[in-house]
DNA sequence: TGGTAAGTAACCAAG
DNA sequence: TTACTTACCA
């Protein structure tokens, strides 16, 4: 660290810089929540671009989330001026894809391989299990996925497990069904997410000159979020580090939070161990949050045992209280939040886009949707289902799949009698069969249906499937020599030979109609895929497709507040933050409290810290007395968690409604709060139990479809006076349109539900 | 073969 | 509560 040529290292703390210019050799930075870690590692790229003369194709950095990608190239873009779009930055996935792409074929597989998502997986594991005649009830799908998930993210093949299992039975059968889903994927000539880093650490480790070739070309690597990484991902990074040795890992202990899906504590806690020589670097300054946010963040991290030590500090103002609330059930709990949020947007104090709620399960979005809705509130879910998993999306992709490689059995599969073409499950078993027996593929064999005895009943009908691929076909065929085929004009051209939107249309109900919206917005991202990419290529928008997570689609620039769990909300920070649903039982989980471990719970509470110190200005916490989880009603006591934040630190308020009121008392001052705690567990035991169904208080409306709501400047069709229906409010006459400076405000008179004043985007009202 | 009714498992988190 | 599977009939 001898040159300290760089401008901008005045905007950084002694840490950070030291971070910043110690760019040769092994480096630990343990980042706290808020500390800069992202400006950290942006400024090092710049450092070395910039001042020590590397060229920024030299350097990768790996991050979870494209969003995180996109962002540190911005933000590189920023500093350097140029050249940024050379830096190999991406997430391990595509990183992998990138890599296998190329060399996919030393391995044995074909480099035209599709990605299979969860999906994917369990309809391929399904049908080993009903091959094998096991017994489902004993092998369900979706554990034996977790299953051979954890092997590949511990690099064990299916051999591996078989030898490992020895008079295990059932974990011999599982060595099976490993194997079998293997040679599936293979013949399928797919991938599953875990076999990306899987295959390329099995690349590396056979072919040392390929391995080479990327040590050649990367001299300084930088990974991001590193408490998350997996066995294999750990790896793969050792792999690409040992050419030049240069390796940056950025992370924090106290927010691991994917140990469930394989992620290993210990590549952060032992990297010292596992890169000799190695300097760690501590951020301990927060320039995120509030003192009080911080130290609610810190009183409740430090319950957990197993930790560095650290604590986080800074030197922002005090900041308000932290709110907590008591609420009734579920749905007065949403009603403040939603209260909460238009009174301080009507106030000037805040836009939409400066709120995020978070909660534990993604079950709980309901009521909160529900009343931001009601409340004329924008909004956009992250998570749950994300857009490329919706069923018709799904299967407009599956034909995608079809046309673009034909061994895709299982798309063949998924869309065969998609819409109806009366080819019923017999035919399909038939055809399935007579392709295993004759080791084909399954869509030639339907090809070749007239010609296959046991199919030629059906062969008309499925005729008529094949007419349209082969159709397709012979449309990308040309998509470079013939100007007026474009990918779009192939999906319309699919969507009108398989008359797909015309069956939705013929159901005329809103969830329909929302999938043909949503069909709609595939089209306008194929056309923008086209318009990006001077030579557009259908395998590639469907990788590129297959690998968007759904924050990736988070967009700060909109106004809409913002729904996820705490686990999609890392590495990100909002003004004002709403913790939902802190009860024991549904956070910490009812599964959690009651392992006998207790790093569960420590994890549970990892996530409780991530959570608090997303917020940056305010901090609203909520419980619920009563909410109904799968039907049926829970009494649950406040969270252990909220607990742990020092008394003087909290406001506790009691949601008053209509409901709750005559309830009776107070919020978390009488009942459930008992003592300040100061030991580590409050005392053992269950705290909540489980009532029969009773009467509800909920509405009974549902308002979630597919489709969610983003703020971009409407078309309308309608204007004053006109009848209108709304997705919620039901019918009503338009009152008055005003041309706001983001979208147009419209007031609308409702039969039953009065004057109400909405964004036109947003209400997306339909003309009658 | 496909539609509907009844039955049942699932909600813990994600790429 | 909801989504998905199984059972039975047209």
């Amino acid at each position: 660290m001898s040159e300290k040529t760089f401008i901008e290292t005045v905007k950084l703390n002694d840490m950070q810089e030291a971070a910043v210019y110690k760019t040769e050799g092994p480096l630990l930075v343990l980042a706290g929540a808020g500390s800069g870690k992202t400006r950290v590692l942006t400024h090092r790229i710049a450092y070395l671009i910039k001042d020590k003369g590397v060229m920024p194709y030299n350097i990768m950095a790996i991050t979870f989330t494209n969003k995180a990608a996109s962002e540190m190239r911005e933000r590189v873009d920023k500093i350097v001026g140029s050249g940024a779009d050379q830096i190999w930055v991406s997430t391990f996935h595509s990183a992998c894809v990138r890599i296998l792409r190329r060399f996919i074929t030393e391995i044995g597989y074909s480099r035209d391989f599709v990605i299979y998502d969860a999906d994917d997986q369990k309809r391929v594991i399904k049908n080993i299990i009903k091959q094998m005649n096991l017994d489902p009830k004993m092998f369900k799908e979706k554990g034996i996925a977790a299953k051979i998930s954890d092997f590949k993210n511990k690099l064990m093949r299916a051999s591996d497990v078989r030898e490992q299992a020895e008079f295990d039975f059932k974990k011999k059968v599982v060595a099976d069904i490993y194997t079998e889903y293997q040679r599936v994927l293979k013949q399928n000539n797919a991938l599953d997410f875990d076999d990306l880093i899987m295959k390329t650490v099995e690349l590396f480790a056979k072919n040392p000159i390929i391995l080479a070739y990327y040590h050649d070309q990367i001299k300084y690597l930088m990974v991001d979020e590193y408490q998350d990484t997996n066995m294999a991902q750990f790896k793969l990074i050792r792999q690409l580090a040992s050419g030049s040795n240069n390796i940056c890992v950025v992370g924090d202990d106290d927010q691991s939070i994917y140990k469930f899906r394989g992620a290993d504590i210990r590549n952060i806690l032992e990297f010292e161990k596992q890169f000799p020589g190695t300097t760690v670097i501590k951020l301990e300054q927060n320039y995120r949050s509030t003192k009080t946010i911080l130290e609610a963040a810190n009183a409740v991290i430090h319950n957990n045992v197993g930790r560095k030590d650290k604590t986080l500090w800074c030197d922002n103002e005090e900041g308000k209280k932290i709110d907590v609330y008591q609420a009734n059930d579920a749905y007065d709990e949403a009603s403040m939040i939603a209260g909460e949020i238009q009174d301080k947007v009507d106030n000037g104090q805040a836009d939409y886009n400066d709120f995020a709620l978070l909660y534990r399960t993604n079950a709980q979005s309901r009521a909160l949707e529900e009343k931001l809705m009601m409340k004329n509130i924008p909004y956009k879910i992250i998570g749950g289902q994300n857009f490329y998993q919706r069923r018709e999306i799904k299967d407009i992709l599956a034909y995608l799949r079809i046309i673009a490689n034909s061994t895709d059995d299982l798309a063949v599969e998924r869309v065969v009698n998609v819409p109806k073409r009366g080819i019923g499950q017999t035919t399909v078993g038939k055809a399935v069969d007579y392709a295993r027996a004759n080791s084909m593929n399954l869509y030639d064999v339907l090809l070749d249906a007239s010609n296959v005895s046991e199919l030629s009943r059906a062969s008309a009908k499925i005729r008529s499937f094949t007419d349209i691929i082969e159709k397709l076909r012979t449309q990308l065929a040309q998509i470079s020599t013939n100007e007026d085929i474009t990918l779009k004009t192939i999906v319309d051209e699919l969507l009108e030979l398989t008359g797909y939107i015309r069956e939705l249309h013929a159901e005329e109900t809103d969830e329909a109609e929302a999938r043909v919206e949503n069909i709609s917005e595939l089209i306008t991202k194929i056309a923008e895929y086209e318009k990006e990419h001077e030579e557009p290529n259908l395998a590639e928008f469907l990788e590129e497709v297959s690998l968007v997570s759904d924050i990736d689609t988070m967009d700060e620039d909109s106004s809409y507040v913002v729904l996820m769990t705490v686990h999609s909300a890392k590495g990100l920070e909002f003004p004002y933050v709403f913790l939902c649903g802190m009860e024991d039982g549904l956070f910490p989980g009812y599964m959690s409290i009651m392992a006998e471990e207790p790093d569960e719970l420590e994890e549970e509470r990892r996530l409780a810290y991530v959570a608090i110190t997303r917020a940056m200005k305010h901090l609203t916490i909520s419980y619920a007395k009563q909410r109904m989880i799968r039907g049926e009603v829970n009494y649950n006591m406040v969270s252990r968690f909220v607990k742990e934040i020092p008394r003087n630190i909290v406001s506790s308020k009691n949601v008053t409604s209509t409901l709750a009121a005559g309830r009776g008392q107070g919020a978390y001052g009488t009942n459930n709060y008992g003592s300040v705690p100061t030991k580590r567990y409050t005392s053992g035991g269950t705290s909540s139990y489980t009532s029969k169904p009773k009467n509800t208080f909920g509405t009974g409306k549902k308002p979630t479809f597919g489709k969610q709501f983003t703020v971009t400047k409407a078309d309308i069709d309608y204007t004053v006076g006109d009848r209108v229906s709304h997705i919620k409010f039901g019918q009503g006459t338009v009152k008055n349109i005003e041309n706001g400076p983001r979208d147009y405000q419209v007031t609308v008179e409702f039969d039953d539900f009065g004057q109400k004043m909405m964004m036109a985007s947003f209400a997306k009202l339909k003309k009658l």
